[in-house]
DNA sequence: ATACTATATTGATATTTATCTATATTGATA
DNA sequence: TATCAATATAGATAAATATCAATATAGTAT
């Protein structure tokens, strides 16, 4: 639980995965038109995508020659839920 | 930028730390009395708080023999707005 | 000044991570 | 079926990370 949502903060902490998310946001879908935007191999961009997925971050559908990725912007709703509820955390009264 | 709120994301990837924040944001302020609700030593416990920190997560200030640390929920406001702006990023209508 | 308490630093280490090159796989097409 | 394009995997490696035990530091109080 904790560790699932930390999971999803880790694949945020790398300044690559943040593009790549970004990217995706903001129409790309292909790992192809992807790696002529970013600076790395593409076996790293395969290996950040497949980070991005597993946390659930984005999913990804076969199409053709290509596999096109997308962002679930469910998922960013839940870690905004969950640092919502962090920020609104209350001291706890009787703690014991 | 895009470096600082990764820092903040990455503070929060690692499990204890996160469990550190919410000890901090459920009334507890001193290292003194976190280190009996964790299970790491005490040098570690330092370590983490230093990161916590210095990504502006957290302040901290001395007060007699103990240090004080006060999580900075504005920081996490930051954060949340950052991943707002994230979920409700557009496709690029003219992308060059 | 000495001793104590809380915290920080040092040095070491095992693990994880990001990255690459080279190669394999998969599906489409000629 | 042979080839091509996109993607994944394997293997290697350098860097970063989390952790500890031992020790240093800093402030308090005797």
């Amino acid at each position: 639980m904790t560790k699932s949502i930390s999971e999803c903060f880790k694949v945020l902490s790398d300044p690559n995965r943040l593009e790549i998310i970004e990217l995706l946001l903001q129409g790309e879908t292909c790992g192809c038109t992807l790696i002529d935007k970013l600076s790395i191999s593409q076996p790293t961009l395969s290996y950040h995508l497949k980070n991005i997925t597993n946390c659930g971050l984005a999913t990804s559908k076969r199409d053709g020659n290509w596999i096109k990725h997308y962002i679930d912007r469910n998922k960013i709703d839940e870690m905004i839920q969950f640092l919502v509820s962090l920020r609104d955390m209350e001291v706890e009264e009787c703690k014991l």
